[in-house]
DNA sequence: GACACATAACTCGGATTCCGATATAACGAA
DNA sequence: TTCGTTATATCGGAATCCGAGTTATGTGTC
């Protein structure tokens, strides 16, 4: 069977949100701050200290590794993260969870009818 | 318009798995914790502790109220919680949001191919 | 060159939230 | 009357959030 990640469930907005932001493309924190903000079309910002306090603990958690900086003439400040394998199905796994929470929701919240 | 829900928004997992347990009828505070189990299957779980620091703060935000405890010979101990409509709301907003994200990330998961 | 602004990584400390252990007690059944 | 469940609630340590601030480099523009 397939690895039991629900000891990492449920991420926080601002884990899921990071984790989401590397599902595509390797980014580095500042990308990754502009990116959450562009994906969530600007609702949800994530500031330096919960960026880097999440980081930390994803690095240490083995969700995201820190990845060799793209060849190109890059700005050399740049320190870039990806996602592991491990945190793609850690990802995975939490979006799953959430789509069957909304499924839920919405039945429950479609007219709330009342016996009277 | 209809309101503007986003300073309550992200709602933490905690707080969405209450609103949640109470869109449909109203509950007292052990009937929360038993009802988010069952309702995530067991997948998340609730302490006291959580509980009612949630409930002390969603009273406070007017986003639940107290209720009169339902007519039948019932636990007197009881004390029920009532979801208001601001808070179905905000718990609409919610899952409106969280529909948004999960739709999002099914697109970026979907076989991260790789350029090679 | 000098200036300004955006980019970039990162620290710090206060505030908020989580969350299990614990306390207290009433209910229901054996 | 005794035991397990139901029920509300507090406590305090840990984790997390999160903006203000720090330092410094890149990228123009005058």
């Amino acid at each position: 069977m397939t690895e039991d990640y629900s000891p990492f469930l449920p991420l926080s907005a601002a884990t899921l949100h990071i984790l989401l932001s590397l599902a595509d493309e390797d980014r580095h924190g500042y990308g990754i701050m502009q990116e959450v903000a562009r994906q969530s079309q600007g609702q949800y910002k994530l500031g330096p200290g919960t960026l880097y306090d999440n980081l930390q603990k994803l690095l240490t958690q083995g969700l995201v590794e820190e990845s060799p900086r793209p060849p190109a003439h890059e700005d050399p400040r740049r320190r870039y993260y990806r996602l592991t394998s491990f945190g793609r199905g850690v990802l995975s796994a939490e979006i799953a969870r959430l789509d069957t929470v909304v499924r839920e929701a919405k039945v429950h919240l479609r007219v709330p009818r009342r016996a009277t």
